[in-house]
DNA sequence: TGCAACGATTCAAACGTTTGTTTGATATAT
DNA sequence: ATATATCAAACAAACGTTTGAATCGTTGCA
């Protein structure tokens, strides 16, 4: 499915608006609205709103789909620089699509779940996870990483650390005094403390060295 | 303010429907009929449908005020025992009040803010981050604490976790096979593995021993 | 070049529902 | 008898969607 310029420019307005409102917090009207077209518009190049959400999530998964996987599975590193890639880009990935992933969040956290997005998100989460699983293993049969690594709950960890942050960075900005600083700025200095953060949470927890049990 | 029985039951109502479905994807026909009550019981009691919303907001905060904080800041614990028992009070209460703090979540999400709800959430984040800085200060004038710990970050990734695993609690259990449990059984084990999870992820990022840069 | 014909696009208006809230009569309890 | 609680019904506004006429850009033929 392609779709043109105009159909484009009312999927990123929508996009924008479901995050800011939410999916049933923003009308068509406000869609079409903010987009500079006819309330029918919508109807008639997407069908209704529901599908139009729908082409949103197709449009946003077919361009995140195998970016990162040959990047890891081919370069040659030692396995923790491989982690370290890992986490830079998913925190590349979240920031730089603040919106969708804002959507993505809100529609994991319902329960009347729309069925095709229901599976874009589950086919997204089984790819990332499986793509942790091989850096795990990888590290694993090279010895220096240990072998009694919760792979799920280390995921959890780097994306709902990443989209925690994200939901309340207006609540980091002020606890540090950073309101004087602009978005670009402020989000360069979040994804380098985040960056920062995660990485020498993950090296202490998943190398051999230094392990104790509590 | 306090409320009566049946004030309380359309809130109960409310906070599980608006975790279901969100607040603006929730009608009062919706609440009213799940409830067992007329329509106009909710304007009649509340006023509004966003003033419900504040008063489930009102009632779940006084709840949770110092609930915590005598316990930690009393408590005869060395400093890497309080921060355990931080870990498994934050898992208790988000895994014990999901519904609400799915409501919680989605209103961080969301730019367009009701105002007295902003700050009630604003005036918890700011408890919690003073606690967990107070926990922090006390271990690292003992000296079994790092001096270049991230406060904020460290907040975020326990909230980001655990919240982030309530939210995919159903991916979670396809992907380590647990369909098999039923609810009870299910959080049980999950509660414990993110306790040993984020208390053995703190432990080797909080302590001093071991500690190297990247 | 001129023009008819065509499908694709755009629009104001209207459609029938659903929304949150109010009304006014009735029931219950103190 | 007085205040509180409950109800079906009605309210205007907003909702997602459809309609049918008007406009646009392209194509084929004279």
């Amino acid at each position: 499915m392609e779709y043109n310029a105009k159909q484009i420019q009312i999927i990123e307005v929508a996009e924008r608006l479901f995050a800011q409102k939410g999916f049933a917090g923003t009308s068509v009207r406000d869609i079409a609205q903010a987009a500079d077209v006819n309330v029918s518009m919508i109807s008639y190049y997407f069908g209704s709103k529901e599908k139009l959400i729908e082409a949103l999530f197709q449009i946003r998964m077919t361009e995140s789909r195998s970016r990162l996987e040959t990047l890891i599975t081919n370069a040659e590193l030692v396995p923790m620089q491989k982690i370290n890639l890992l986490i830079d880009s998913v925190i590349d990935r979240l920031t730089g699509n603040q919106c969708f992933h804002n959507i993505m969040m809100r529609e994991t956290l319902s329960s009347e779940r729309n069925a095709a997005i229901s599976e874009h998100i589950m086919n997204l989460k089984m790819r990332n996870i499986e793509l942790m699983q091989q850096l795990i293993r990888e590290g694993q049969a090279a010895g220096v990483f240990r072998d009694d690594i919760d792979m799920s709950l280390m995921t959890t960890t780097l994306y709902g650390t990443v989209n925690y942050a994200i939901a309340s960075q207006d609540f980091y900005k002020k606890i540090n005094n950073l309101e004087h600083m602009d978005q670009a700025e402020f989000l360069n200095h979040l994804k380098g403390k985040l960056s920062q953060h995660l990485k020498s949470l993950f090296k202490s927890t998943v190398t051999n060295e230094h392990h104790n049990q509590n």
